[in-house]
DNA sequence: CGCGTCATTGATGTGCATCAAGTGGTGTGG
DNA sequence: CCACACCACTTGATGCACATCAATGACGCG
């Protein structure tokens, strides 16, 4: 995830270590989209980004940090749609309306590289790889979607919690971090918002993962001692 | 959803009556895309449009008919994903891989207009408007998805389906059907496996709304007595 | 220390799944 | 034209997973 870099005015994608995971294009392609980021923003753990209702006008490239992305219902209870992390795109839902329709807040202190939507269109008429990147983090946020629509139609609550795990710990390995080591940055209920289960039954998941031993589970640092039996709870879905 | 045109050679979303619905520019727009759609495609009930798979080239704009769009999953068994109807886009799940991931399957005779995603680039550069406008349907899917997370994850049997039945009957609605009839073109397993529900729930449910007076049910053909109450069920969720 | 937040654990209740039987409509063949 | 089979659906009985209610524990902080 990088160390903070505050308020730097040197914005480089083309030397960023995330450039792989945000923006993957040529050395060539970097060279003339190098005006897409306008800035990088700071954002303090428990501050949001995105508001609801919130004109949209700018896609966030997350540089460290990790984010939780949610609505509030009508009822004023918050439901949670997803994590991000250092690497991701956090805005996209603001697309279709103008507006955002979810909120946005760092559970841990953040950067995020602004990219102005008018600049990304304008920019993607002259690099097709642009263009097409686009489409693609769109189609993949669709899929990640449609995987959790499956999870929560058919997976009990272990296998829930095991696909979550196994989902984060993955992002987390992509980045160089330990696959096996990870510290969960939201409360039980933030996971049970976001599994569709009561914060309850969330804890007496752990509590069974860690009575069959693939588990080590301390408060929020969580040690994968049995991936493989992990993996085998996550049915083979596709 | 107009009368079947089978085979036609004429081409011409200018004229289209599902042009608001499916791409809506203006005329100048239209006159910059005309070629964007190559060819029309008749599928008949029970054939695939999509295969899980398949190489990735076009989008589909439905001109008339009802898909079902499903996964297969490792067990064999499908997962329905999601039902589509005229105007609305096919194929937006094959950009991530250059595979398509679903499958779609005619629930009745229909008739699509076939969109090379090569030639959508090229367009989208010379019109904003389009590109755009692909934007925006992917963003619209993205939310759709998303709101049926929601469902799964907060909802019970009843509401889901009330949910399910209002979503159609508006869609309908805008095709220029009656808000308050409908037929339904697949079947309760169908139904239960997009709800996340078994079949003796589906029907249950249904048997409860109609036992409470909201529905009129005869088989597939669905008859919304009340949609207040209807809609009074699907808790206001945004 | 006392309080608040977060998490765990236990006891009980409920909604949906599962198992099982039956209904009604449709199609087929004698 | 009826007997039979098949399919989609409905209805009932029972079991189980998760929700709910309630109590307690662990940690951090003023």
């Amino acid at each position: 995830m990088g160390p903070l870099n505050p308020n730097t005015s040197i914005i480089d994608c083309a030397n960023c270590n995330l450039r792989d995971l945000c923006l993957p294009l040529s050395k060539d392609d970097f060279e003339r989209i190098d005006t897409l980021v306008t800035a990088r923003r700071t954002v303090k753990r428990g501050d949001l980004l995105l508001r609801n209702g919130a004109i949209f006008n700018n896609l966030f490239a997350i540089r460290s940090g990790f984010f939780k992305i949610y609505l509030t219902l009508a009822s004023g209870q918050e439901q949670v749609i997803g994590f991000q992390m250092s690497g991701e795109i956090i805005g996209l839902d603001g697309l279709e309306s103008d507006q955002h329709v979810h909120n946005a807040v760092a559970l841990e202190d953040a950067e995020v590289c602004v990219l102005p939507y008018d600049r990304i269109g304008e920019l993607s008429r002259e690099v097709p790889a642009l263009q097409r990147h686009v489409h693609v983090l769109m189609s993949r946020e669709l899929v990640r979607t449609q995987n959790m629509m499956l999870l929560l139609g058919t997976q009990n609550a272990e296998e829930r919690l095991a696909a979550f795990l196994l989902n984060l710990s993955q992002r987390f390995h992509e980045r160089g971090y330990s696959q096996s080591e990870l510290v969960l940055r939201m409360t039980r209920e933030e996971i049970g918002s976001y599994l569709g289960l009561k914060i309850e039954t969330v804890s007496r998941a752990f509590t069974k993962l860690v009575a069959s031993g693939i588990l080590d589970v301390r408060h929020r640092d969580i040690h994968i001692l049995n991936p493989e039996a992990l993996g085998a709870l996550v049915k083979s879905q596709i």
